[in-house]
DNA sequence: TCGTGCCAACTTCCATGCAAGCTCGCATGG
DNA sequence: CCATGCGAGCTTGCATGGAAGTTGGCACGA
C-alpha cells in the first residue's frame, strides 16, 4: 500500500520541506523579476506571503545569498542584488573557460555518447535556426538556453554542471532583457554547428576553440550593449 | 570614545555573528579532518560543543552543504561529505580551466599591474623552490598554495576566486594527502616559471596554456597516486 | 532655516518548545 | 532460528518570543 506522505520518494530523494518551497519561490520571483533588484524586502513579510513563519524563509535567503541571487543584511532586510555591466563581464569570463572545458570533454567521449550528445544538440539548435525564420524570439532563447544546458550535462562533470547552472541563474535577467537587443542571431547558429561537428569528429582541441569563441563572440556583442543602453545595474 | 561592541568595522564589514562563528569552526574542523569524511555528527552535539544553541549551527550547515563539504540528511544529522578519485576528476577540470582563463587575463593586464603581479607570483616559487631543497615540504605547499591563490585573485574575478575558493576548499585534503607522495616537484616549479615568464611579456595566450597544461600534468600525477593507493574515499 | 539628538517602530538574531520522522533493539510469533 | 512489528529515544523541522541593532522622523535649540 502506498503511502500517503512519503518521507522520500523511491529514488531517495527528499521530498520538499518548507525551505526547499521557500527557496524555489524566492528564486522564481527573482527571476521573474517579480522581485525587482535593488527591493529589499522583510523575512517577515516574505514568510506572510508564502503562508510560513519566518525561519524556513531566513534558511531559504542563506541559500539564496551563496548562490550571489541576494544579500542578507544584519538587522535589515534581504536585498535583492542588482547587476552591473562588470559583473557580465565576470560571469562571461567564467562561462567561456567552463563550458568550453565542457565541450573538450564532451568531444572526448566515446565515440556512441559523444554521437548522441552531438544529436541533442543538434535538435536544439535546429529549433534555433526554425524560431529564427519564424521571428519566435522567445523560442529562440529557449532553444538556446538548451542546447548550452545539454552542452554542459553532456560533460558528465557535476561541480561543472552546478557551477554554471549558478551562474546562468545569475545571468538570466540580462539575457531576458538584452535578447531582443541582439542582431546576430544567425551567428550563433552557425557557431553551434561547429561546435557539433567537432564533436561529432571527436576533435576536442576543435570543440573547446569553437566554444570559447562562441561565447567571447557573444560576450563583446553583449558588454557594448549594456553600456551603451546604460544599464549601470539591472 | 570607541565603543565596545561595534555592529561594523569602520569598512564597512560586519562583525562576526554567531552563525559566522559556527560556519567558520566547522569549517576548520573539516580542513583539519577534527570532523572525518563519513563522520555523521548532531547539530545538537556540535552546538553544545561550540556552546551555542542549535539555530546558529543549522545555519552553519546550509552554508557549508551549499559549500558541498557536508550533506544535512533530514532528521539524521551532518555527514561530511567523502572524495573518491572521481570527485577529484571533477574538481581538476574545473580548475584546469578556471586557472587557465585566470592566468590568460593577468597576461592581458596593463604592464605595472601585471608585472607586479608576476613579482608576487615569482616570490611564491623561490619559495617553493628554497623549501624544496631545504626538504620542507609543509612550506613548499604552502608556497605552492599561494602561488596558485595569487595568480586567482589578481585576475580581479571576484566570482572566479569564490569559485576557485570553494574548489579548494574541497579538494585540500586531498592535497595534503598527497603532497609527500608526489615526486614532481621540481617540475612544478619550472612550470610556474614559465607561467610568470608569459605573464611578464603580456603573452596571454601562452600564459594561459603553460597554467592549463601546469595543471593538467599535476592531475596526471595526482589522480593514478589516489586510485593505486585505493583511496575510494578520502 | 538648519543641525542635532532622541525615541518609537521595525528589523533580524538566537534560544527554545513542540511535533513529527527515523533508527534500532527487543519482544513476539512462526 | 528467523522474520516482523512496535515503541522508546534519538534526530531535525518549524514556530515563536525576547533581546538587541538600525532607521527615520520629530521635537528642540541655535
Amino acid at each position: 500500500m502506498a503511502r500517503a506522505k512519503p518521507a522520500r520518494t523511491d529514488d531517495g530523494e527528499r521530498r520538499p520541506s518548507l525551505v526547499d518551497d521557500a527557496y524555489a519561490a524566492m528564486k522564481l520571483a527573482i527571476r521573474n523579476s517579480d522581485f525587482a533588484p535593488g527591493y529589499q524586502a522583510s523575512e517577515q513579510e516574505i514568510a506572510l506571503r508564502l503562508g510560513m513563519s519566518r525561519t524556513p524563509v531566513h534558511e531559504a535567503a542563506i541559500r539564496l545569498q551563496e548562490d550571489g541571487l541576494v544579500r542578507v543584511l544584519p538587522r535589515r532586510g534581504i536585498l535583492i542584488c542588482a547587476l552591473a555591466p562588470e559583473d557580465m563581464r565576470e560571469i562571461y569570463d567564467v562561462i567561456i573557460a567552463l563550458e568550453g572545458q565542457a565541450a573538450e570533454r564532451v568531444a572526448g567521449l566515446p565515440a556512441p555518447e559523444r554521437l548522441r550528445a552531438a544529436d541533442a544538440l543538434a535538435a536544439h539548435t535546429d529549433a534555433m535556426a526554425a524560431a529564427q525564420t519564424g521571428g519566435d524570439l522567445p523560442a529562440w532563447g529557449l532553444a538556446d538556453e538548451g542546447f548550452h544546458r545539454t552542452l554542459v550535462e553532456q560533460a558528465g562533470n557535476g561541480r561543472l554542471i552546478r557551477i554554471m547552472q549558478t551562474i546562468n541563474d545569475q545571468s538570466h535577467r540580462a539575457r531576458m532583457l538584452t535578447l531582443r537587443l541582439r542582431q546576430e542571431l544567425d551567428a550563433s547558429v552557425a557557431e553551434h554547428r561547429r561546435i557539433i561537428a567537432a564533436i561529432r569528429e571527436g576533435d576536442a582541441p576543435g570543440a573547446h576553440r569553437h566554444a570559447r569563441e562562441h561565447r567571447i563572440r557573444a560576450r563583446d556583442n553583449l558588454l557594448p550593449l549594456l553600456e551603451n543602453f546604460g544599464l549601470r545595474h539591472l
